[in-house]
DNA sequence: GGCAGACCTTTGACAATTAAAATACCTCTC
DNA sequence: GAGAGGTATTTTAATTGTCAAAGGTCTGCC
């Protein structure tokens, strides 16, 4: 196999009891992302020959049928901006995205999907939500909801600790 | 600035309400492990001019002094086998880490912790623990430990739902 | 003994990633 | 208008990442 072993991959293997509690959870939730990223990645490139990182892109685009500028779709998806102008190329190869630049400001660039690409798009979004049910699928409805709020409290702390600091 | 504006940068930044709880559930916890990677490997870097995947790679190391095989090392990070290779050549190539050949089985490669990669190692892991008190102070102790809990039960829900199916 | 199959690592091709420098364009001020 | 400084994207270099295939090496069976 050309794979880490789904069964035993685990990021926290010998997670002590005396590491503290922030470092215990922050092991899981990495752990816990990565095995279900890369199960998702493989979903998408079986069953659409999609990354996962195309498909957040279009994601983005995909509720903003006008398009997006190259920036903003780097903040929105986390991406760095050189990386976004090779993503966007290959999605533009593929034909699924086009780039045009609006004649009132022409540093921009402005991506939209292509009608193949919201068609094509559409269809990866409904099954990523039901590969999500179903890898989520023995989690309790209640729980999935506490999570969901709690992790808020997480992000909103370590969004107030960040290095480079929040604009005053 | 060359990376994404921090204050926005939000892949929920349009979960509509009819999104599914597991998909919005999902959307947090990438945007939150996302937030807090870049941060990390932002003063990894910054602090001890080290990659996030090398720190991680040390880590495993670090509590087998003996060693790892690189298969092993794999499985661990969660980091497919080729990629390991260059990892640890790298490291290699910084003095931090070691490879051997066993003679009693020359297939395998094993890597471990020089003794500069040892008190290197040692350094960065407390700076790390450090560092997530810091980004989760505003997180209350308990929330922490439920959170350990319920995280937990989603990580052994998408293991037991993967596609390529556990052994029997 | 030798060979078939299993095991472990490396290699190669390409995509995604960051960080930093370079390029192109706009706006504001004088 | 001409230039300074800011904004937007692209480029560059190095690293990390997957996946698939190829390379050694071992083991067990004949």
């Amino acid at each position: 196999m050309t794979e880490p072993d789904d069964t035993s991959m685990d990021l926290e293997i010998t997670t002590h009891a005396r590491s503290k509690p922030e470092t215990r959870l922050w092991l899981r939730m990495l752990s816990t992302t990565k095995l279900i990223s890369t199960e998702i990645r493989k979903r998408l490139r079986a069953e659409f020959g999609a990354t996962l990182p195309q498909f957040d892109l279009m994601a983005q685009l995909y509720r903003e049928k006008e398009g997006l500028r190259l920036g903003e779709l780097s903040r929105r998806t986390m991406v760095t901006n050189g990386n976004i102008t090779g993503l966007v190329e290959r999605l533009e190869a593929d034909g699924l995205v086009i780039r045009e630049t609006p004649t009132d400001d022409r540093r921009v660039t402005v991506a939209r999907l292509t009608e193949a690409g919201i068609s094509t798009f559409s269809a990866m979004a409904e099954a990523h939500e039901g590969w999500l049910r179903d890898l989520m699928g023995d989690v309790d409805e209640a729980m999935i909801a506490a999570l969901w709020q709690d992790i808020g409290c997480v992000k909103t702390s370590a969004a107030n600790h960040l290095s480079g600091p929040a604009d005053p």
